[in-house]
DNA sequence: ATAATTATAGATATTATTTATCCAGAATAT
DNA sequence: ATATTCTGGATAAATAATATCTATAATTAT
């Protein structure tokens, strides 16, 4: 059980994609060369980001995917959810109705009413997880970058993405 | 991306077994037979829990399965590590080091030896669920049951259990 | 207008994982 | 001895993740 490689490809593209300059977009094609990630693979990611409001897409030649918000309005929980959905990680198959004492046309209110607190538990857990993500912004995660990371080697990626488009 | 159901079928055995008297076993058959589910594949999940350490099994005749510990010594937590593993959700396949602009025989040591911040935000993500679910009980669990179930249908699960062994 | 480029959507293929079953072996109570 | 129960391995079926391909629509550049 693991969250898809599509969230990992996402969230370093998205962190690229600060840096862009406002009003320019980038293609599938150069993200997914840059990184050297599968680029049909990487386009349904990307799709559902749009689907989910990050980013937006401009079709047509030269055209490609820009941030659709301003980094501190993207969360690492927004990605999350855009990728791999909104269905809980604790699956709840009420196996509890399933009981061999149980008359099944004539379930108890303890059975359906009140909520499985197994399954309480397990969907607080994930708010806690939920709830850290939520805090964690794009901009914050570039703030942390631009610390770690030369200058030299943040200039070198942003040139490389600037002229990608000129060497076509 | 979700937890197996083995995970859900497991809480639901351990919480039943907490009831058991202390010194008895209880067969995977009845365990299956009393939810509805899977005998073969609830075994693979006690054989995993078993490795952990959360439950002891008795071969042989009217053999089965016991707790091992005190119920409040088992946490959710442990049951997850028990049968998820302890790979991390977020799986961090260092894509970073497959930039197009670095020199794959000589990374530069912020690739190598510094960690990739995207993967250290979501495994502390990953860590407050942990966390979380460290601090629930099987002891607190079955509190919160006892006082949400009506006394006659505790005691008619118990004794189901109880007397499936005369049943054979 | 035409051609080239790019996102979009759907279909398909491949691989991995999950769920489930089956069987042979070892241990144990009766 | 025999029946029962866990153990481990092999296997099968179903589902999900990863990846590719194709056709289409939109857009820019020529």
């Amino acid at each position: 059980m693991q969250f898809s490689v599509g969230l990992e490809y996402s969230l370093h593209c998205l962190l690229y994609m600060v840096d862009f300059p406002a009003g320019e977009s980038i293609g599938i094609k150069e993200l997914a060369l840059y990184q050297g990630v599968s680029e049909t693979y990487l386009s349904k990611a990307f799709t559902k980001l749009r689907k989910a409001g990050i980013v937006l897409s401009v079709p047509g030649v030269n055209g490609g995917y820009a941030l659709a918000r301003k980094p501190e309005d993207i969360s690492f929980w927004n990605v999350v959810e855009a990728i791999e959905g909104t269905t809980p990680l604790f699956q709840c198959s009420e196996i509890r109705q399933r009981e061999v004492l149980l008359d099944k046309d004539n379930l108890p209110d303890t059975h359906t009413k009140c909520p499985c607190l197994i399954k309480v538990v397990m969907l607080e857990a994930e708010d806690q997880m939920r709830q850290y993500l939520k805090n964690k912004t794009l901009a914050w995660l570039h703030e942390q970058v631009k610390n770690k990371l030369p200058e030299e080697q943040r200039k070198a990626t942003s040139d490389w993405f600037k002229n990608s488009r000129a060497r076509k």
